[in-house]
DNA sequence: GTCTGTGAAGCTCTTCACAGCG
DNA sequence: CGCTGTGAAGAGCTTCACAGAC
């Protein structure tokens, strides 16, 4: 399984630009993963900061608010252009822009949520993805019993609606909180009828369809590197 | 904010060692982080292999399985020692029984619960935690109505009941699941009266209490990762 | 003086590649 | 032969520290 990272395809510039501002919009070199996993949290501070009126901010502010050195911070905001005023700091709107713009959620994205358990319809009532731009419009289960009723305003559809509905939404991304059994297989639909990537609440691999991503949420592996660190550890992290 | 990465105090054996077979216990040299949370996905999969009755197993088997290299794989191992063997592979029920001990699953741990909204009723009805050693024994909330019901066979406490609970259940773990309003109070108090380890679903920065670890799990940037990588990214991961 | 952006150093984690064993 | 364990090399990420801007 060698690691397939290659360098960013050179990305054009497809979107309409209307900022006032001239803002970099995209990334001039390979941005890493690790800065794309902060640049959510500064977007989250961010729009806090910005709902509570502030303008501009420095670094080593933003950067003791979310928890990272200001170099850190200073290096993940220069991996897509540099757009800091020296004398006062980085601009708290246009910054948030940016990144949106930068993680894809300056439109609303439709996402499509497999397995309604407990934990599907928890995350179906969640109220945090609208806000953050994503839109759980599409549901599926595999169970007769819950196709055809609806959940929080959805209507659960049967693995057979896959290959119209996702089509239909435009569904790029999906949430998969059902039983392990048969998932590969829903994932291979899914991704064959044009799903690119998926957040995985079920404790087990998957092989990537070609083309896609998978993102693993394991919740008992964090309850175990806690319970690993209260042992062996001493301080905070 | 100086990242406290200290070297690991000589962790002794303190726990009486009743294995049949002569498994090295604990960590030799510090495990990396990295590690840890592969160790996690490594049992579980130990645990399939060996229901399966599978008795010994190959690294670049059980690496295949897990989607690792085999260099990778046996150097998570040595990490705590080794104790492959060169003809037959890994002993399955052995090594998983090694990397519970390690991560101090071997004994059911005792865990707390605050917040009861969806999500946190979702992670009480979860059965998974159960199997991989966790139980969730003691919910809170702050909502008076709520206080004194029973959710999934526990009965739901106000915040008062904390310094007398978390000792009473020798709790060391805390999952977070509450609004952020008022959230690090609760850590701080909880910390107090014994916890040493949160799980935090709430996206919200928190102060780390001295002495205790907080893990952050932000289901939005998750799914940000995956809305940047789908645009700009051409592969999987 | 302060702050940003960045080359360079430092550090950590991953992979290579091979000695040694069976 | 093939496999494990590991030194060494490689790759990637973080921090230092300073030039340049104000």
């Amino acid at each position: 399984m060698p690691p397939e990272e290659s360098e960013n395809p050179p990305v054009e510039s497809n979107a309409a630009v209307d900022t006032t501002q001239p803002s970099p919009a995209y990334p001039a070199k390979s941005v890493s993963l690790h800065t794309v996993e902060r640049l959510s949290v500064y977007r989250r501070m961010l729009d806090e900061l910005s709902h509570d009126g502030v303008e501009y901010i420095h670094s080593h502010e933003l950067a003791a608010l979310v928890g990272v050195t200001p170099a850190q911070l200073r290096r993940d905001l220069a991996s897509f252009g540099s757009f800091g005023n020296i004398a006062r700091g980085y601009n708290v709107y246009q910054m948030g822009q940016t990144i949106s713009r930068i993680i894809g959620t300056d439109k609303l994205q439709t996402v499509a949520l497999f397995g309604l358990g407990d934990l599907g319809r928890a995350l179906l009532s969640y109220r945090g993805f609208e806000e953050r731009g994503f839109h759980i419009a599409v549901v599926f289960d595999i169970n007769q019993e819950k196709i055809g009723r609806v959940f929080a305003g959805r209507r659960c559809h049967g693995l057979d609606d896959i290959e119209t509905l996702v089509p239909d939404f435009e569904i790029r991304i999906a949430i998969l909180s059902s039983r392990p059994e048969g998932l590969q297989f829903v994932v291979d639909r899914a991704a064959a009828a044009g799903v690119r990537s998926f957040l995985n609440f079920v404790p087990k691999r998957l092989t990537t369809p070609h083309g896609c991503f998978v993102e693993y949420v394991d919740i008992s592996a964090k309850l175990e590197k806690l319970s690993f660190l209260s042992q062996h550890r001493a301080r905070q992290e």
